[in-house]
DNA sequence: TTGAAAGCGCTAACAC
DNA sequence: GTGTTAGCGCTTTCAA
């Protein structure tokens, strides 16, 4: 179906301005909400637009207005981890739908670790106004200083300062929050399955175990650390059982360890929770049908994603945004405590 | 750090021609690997760019060229289970870590629900260079004609003509595997937990069961329907269960419904693989570790993202590729079975 | 093998 | 309020 037989492709905004019988100024300033117009010049445009099929060229107006409205999503080439964390993939989602109401376009830049200044070099060529990161875990990023703004998701590496807004969870009193349930219940011999202690989140929920045994006086030296994948709960739950001391609980620093210690306990002839109760961390959408279901801590992760992007296009559009956004937790009670 | 007082921003294409002493369209040349350079000129200009650290501007690129050496990634608005489910996960990170390798960038375009004609004007505006669309739920892919290449990930709806190449694992056959290896083992009582009926994993899923029982001569009508959630596998299971007849195998559809039929099982007093042997079918992260670990159809879903990413890539850039790729499916056998 | 020049489709002063 | 006029930074004929 030919819209227009003079135009090959895309209808511009040139044909827009021809039909409509205004200027293509007139048209840009339509297009753009630009409130000095004419009601019955907006109208005509907006009629010509519908004809037409109009849709802006995304690259010319970019060029002109040297604005991408583009936001880069940037995520360690050790995506896999990334995608296959139910955390993280609804974080990018909350991100997503975000930007979805917005005029901005998410574009996902892969860290290369063939080519680690290839983020960097893109970021700072003035390809989108501004950028997300959802990992922590190297400490090089390089494109904090790529000249736009940036958001992060999770606090900093000590000593590293923050190079723009961070969203996050206050992970050590969550975790604390989490331990001093199992204390509550009367356990007395918990044990953690901490995360890498090079990552903010595995240090951070690592504190608040320690803090809440001191704080009950008990004893907090039933530690192993996994990499936050199942394979490694399973792992970190063994070496565990297997230095022969009681424990009647544990407090796993995300889900999917705990999903894999959930193996190790069962192997080993013990019953979550009777033997071993059970506290996770993330709520993600596995843990409710876990058997038994398991008591963990709940985490905003879709409104953190949401969050993300909100901030930042306030701060690419020149508002003022908080430098640091703590979102609340909340302890899911399921039966595996 | 200035690194060249006259330029305000990101340096420009003109100021490596002037650095190299050489013209605009030589410096386009050398960027673009054109071959008829002379080999001093190539040096002089590489060294001009290290030396500015330029990057070319994607939007005076694409404006020029009519390329945009973008692709954009399609999921529909209910993006909750696109990123909560392992496989549409590895799929993603897939496509993204294939086209890290090239020159082309990955927009995420989130249909929106509430203007759904949003994501074909977006298409049709020349924005991308081609789309990669993950979900099947919907038949309404007005982006079909968008005017460029499309890839889809799975079968279209029967009916629906095929709107570009396809990537996908043989379901049914993959199915009937699964289901014969149950027979096999010499389950006799093998139900099913299928997926929704009105997309193609689903209905193929399903028809894979039927065609093993009906050969083998067994009842297929143990049938209950869930839509790919842990949640409603365990409703599905406990369905089956309350029939009151005996079950002694279950095909589930995907992973996620039979970890959920795994708790429903455990409810009512049973064993697994003893008294009722499981098999699902994607192989997702949560198979291995679950308890007992999952027996399995093991989809290449990395893979296939990298196979759709390749394939737009190929129609982009006018090459031949095939219509329709069948990717190879292995059963992975673990103790559910 | 290289340079000059003409746009790509749009925005943004600046006049009117 | 609206039109005119320059470009934005790059690619791409066309000549040389």
């Amino acid at each position: 179906m030919v819209e227009d037989a003079s135009s090959s492709g895309a209808p511009t905004l040139e044909a827009v301005a021809a039909r409509a019988g205004v200027s293509r100024a007139t048209v840009s300033r339509v297009v753009n909400g630009s409130t000095t117009v004419k009601p019955e010049a907006i109208r005509a445009v907006q009629q010509a637009i519908a004809e037409l099929d109009y849709v802006p060229n995304r690259a010319a107006r970019s060029l002109a207005s040297r604005r991408t409205q583009t936001i880069a999503l940037i995520v360690p080439e050790s995506a896999a981890k990334v995608f296959a964390d139910p955390f993280f993939a609804s974080v990018v989602q909350g991100v997503a739908l975000a930007l979805a109401r917005t005029d901005y376009t998410l574009t996902m830049l892969i860290e290369s670790e063939a080519d680690p200044t290839k983020t960097g070099r893109y970021l700072r060529g003035g390809n989108v106004d501004g950028g997300i990161v959802v990992s922590h875990h190297e400490s090089d990023h390089s494109y904090v200083d790529a000249g736009i703004p940036m958001v992060f998701g999770g606090r900093p590496i000590d000593g590293g300062e923050s190079a723009g807004p961070t969203v996050d969870v206050d992970n050590r009193n969550a975790a604390r929050a989490a331990v001093e349930h199992l204390v509550e219940r009367g356990r007395t011999c918990v044990a953690t399955i901490a995360g890498p202690q090079d990552m903010p989140p595995g240090l951070d929920r690592f504190a608040g175990f320690r803090e809440a045994l001191e704080a009950a006086g008990l004893d907090a030296s039933l530690v192993e650390f996994g990499d936050f994948t199942p394979a490694s709960g399973a792992i970190a739950m063994r070496r565990l059982l297997e230095r022969g001391v009681p424990i009647d609980a544990l407090f796993a620093a995300n889900d999917q360890m705990a999903i894999g210690a959930y193996s190790a306990i069962r192997e080993a002839g013990l019953s979550i929770p009777e033997d071993i109760a059970v506290v996770g961390f993330d709520d993600d959408v596995h843990s409710a049908t876990a058997v038994p279901p398991l008591t963990t801590v709940h985490q905003p992760s879709v409104d953190m994603g949401a969050s993300m992007a909100s901030i930042l296009v306030d701060l690419i559009e020149g508002r003022e945004a908080p430098t640091a956004t703590l979102l609340p937790t909340t302890l899911v009670v399921r039966q595996s405590s």
